[in-house]
DNA sequence: TCAAAAGTGTTCTTGATACACCCATGC
DNA sequence: GCATGGGTGTATCAAGAACACTTTTGA
């Protein structure tokens, strides 16, 4: 609650954790900082709030401008408010985290302008600034939600197989599960419909595809839903 | 990732969603604003971010100077950056909750200088600026929470009856539980320990009081630990 | 015909739910 | 002795976990 206006302003920028999955492997997606400090080292994309903008569009704005992503899933993770996060003077970032279809975005983030490229989430290099603090805390919260919400599917093109669904659902939770299990819990949710087309993919049996029915899921929601793994 | 400095920046705020437990309803703390905007509405207590000083102690030091509030539980919220949800300029707004002990903080907060009240959390008066908005994420997210992780804990007084901790779990997820169900699953988990002393209150079986482990919850979490309900 | 992933059911165990009566106290 | 909340156990049901073989294809 704002009582005067006199005091010494913190800049303020917004960050983001963008995630990708490429096969079966979870990913992030770098900028490599070009200017000082942290000059060379990967950082994640960011950058200033502007007046006029709200933080949801600085972050979109952001991720168009250094990386060519747009549209993407995409949900405020935490502000990062230490006094010494950047070196040159007080700079509180708001953090997002994204999720992307890969396929759909790997080619613009690598042809664009900077360098951006996607490093495994897990073994990522050393970062600029507090980054590291930033990805670790977008992966605790990705392991979390995924369990309760079906975000996943954001990092998966639209359509998919079961198995493909069973490894993304590894990768973010770092277990394995087990095929039988699983594939009669996630169809007895009722929310994935199995497509008239497989996927053939090798010297093997053509897998089915399927895609998520957003609108069977929220009206399921709306009838008191328990999701769980 | 900020590259320069020369964006016009935002006012940078914190606001605190205080909650408390006064005979099984949930309470939040309101301040009577005395200038303008929003004149002799109420709001929930916060102020200027300073240059010097973390979001966290931001939020503690004007819960203290506002409200005569120290030492308590207290978590991140979320960022709210709406463009015109201050009506004078921009100002972006970091909002906590925190949960209190209320017989502990009842008195403080209302002999302090400024008028600060405890309100009913579902029903509250309106209030300045998007602190409505404020106020039923923070309900969200302690419903949410306090299924997952022994928060609740933090609004009862440090020793309390089996029937307690069940109004409170009512109150905040606004259901009705089973008694034997309730003592039977909480007991089961651990690390609530009984106590040598009861509670007397009325005409009726004095109450067997507990106490909260925190000890013995960190080590069990740390076994991989499944908290629920 | 072989390798490689897709697909499929049943049993067992565990945890959630539903439910009703006696106990200790103050007045 | 009566009103008030404190305290306890069992039976049923649903969901999770464990587990192995057949199917379809490309090479």
């Amino acid at each position: 609650m704002p009582r005067t206006y006199e005091y010494p302003r913190p800049a303020l920028t917004v960050d983001a954790v963008v995630f990708g999955l490429d096969g079966g492997e979870l990913k992030v997606l770098l900028i490599e900082r070009g200017l000082e400090p942290f000059k060379g080292q990967w950082a994640l994309p960011g950058g200033f709030v502007q007046e006029g903008e709200t933080l949801d569009r600085a972050v979109s704005r952001e991720l168009a401008e250094e990386a060519g992503v747009q549209g993407v899933f995409m949900e405020q993770l935490y502000t990062f408010g230490a006094v010494d996060r950047d070196p040159r003077e007080r700079v509180v970032s708001v953090a997002y985290y994204a999720l992307v279809n890969l396929a759909d975005h790997t080619t613009r983030a690598s042809t664009d302008a900077v360098d951006a490229r996607w490093f495994p989430a897990a073994t990522p290099p050393p970062l600029a600034f507090d980054h590291a603090d930033i990805l670790q805390m977008a992966l605790d919260r990705l392991r979390g939600k995924v369990r309760w919400q079906p975000v996943g599917f954001e990092l998966l093109p639209e359509k998919f197989t079961l198995t493909q669904l069973q490894q993304l659902y590894e990768s973010v939770l770092g277990t394995s599960l087990d095929k039988r299990n699983f594939r009669k819990k996630v169809l007895g949710f009722d929310f994935l419909v199995p497509l008239d087309e497989t996927r053939r993919d090798g010297p093997h049996r053509p897998a089915q595809l399927f895609r998520f029915d957003h609108g069977r899921y929220t009206s399921l929601q709306r009838k008191g839903f328990h999701f769980e793994l």
